[in-house]
DNA sequence: CTCATGGCTCACG
DNA sequence: CCGTGAGCCATGA
């Protein structure tokens, strides 16, 4: 478990800045599911050492962060991240793939 | 060990 | 698009 928590964390820090990550990649990238991976950052003792406000939701939704939402929502625009009514705008294109698999362009809102 | 929660996600209406 | 219910995993009491 630890490793796979060690492994989450990594990957955090592997994000660039301007993207960001869900909870079901990082879990499905450990090989652990979106909740474990929620209560992992929850757990996380070193926010500032693993930026855990970069992973927001599925849906694009902020979810939560240990520090507050709003706080979330600063450090993620603090990257270049545009925030819409509470969801990441054009997710899709935030997204940060670990992997250089089929890169499609996708845009919503 | 069992119970309860949580920074989630998906499937149904 | 939004509300509800169920699934699944780690952590703490």
């Amino acid at each position: 478990l630890i490793d796979k928590k060690r492994k989450v964390l990594e990957l955090l820090q592997k994000i660039p800045k301007g993207k960001v990550t869900t909870y079901a990649i990082l879990g499905k990238k450990v090989g652990l599911h979106p909740r474990t991976v929620g209560v992992i950052m929850r757990g996380n003792d070193r926010p500032e050492t693993y930026p855990c406000y970069k992973v927001v939701a599925s849906d694009g939704r902020l979810g939560g962060y240990n520090q507050g939402s709003k706080e979330k929502i600063r450090q993620l625009e603090n990257d270049g991240i545009v925030i819409k009514r509470g969801k990441i705008a054009s997710l899709r294109e935030k997204l940060h793939k670990f992997d250089n698999r089929g890169q499609k362009g996708l845009n919503d809102n």
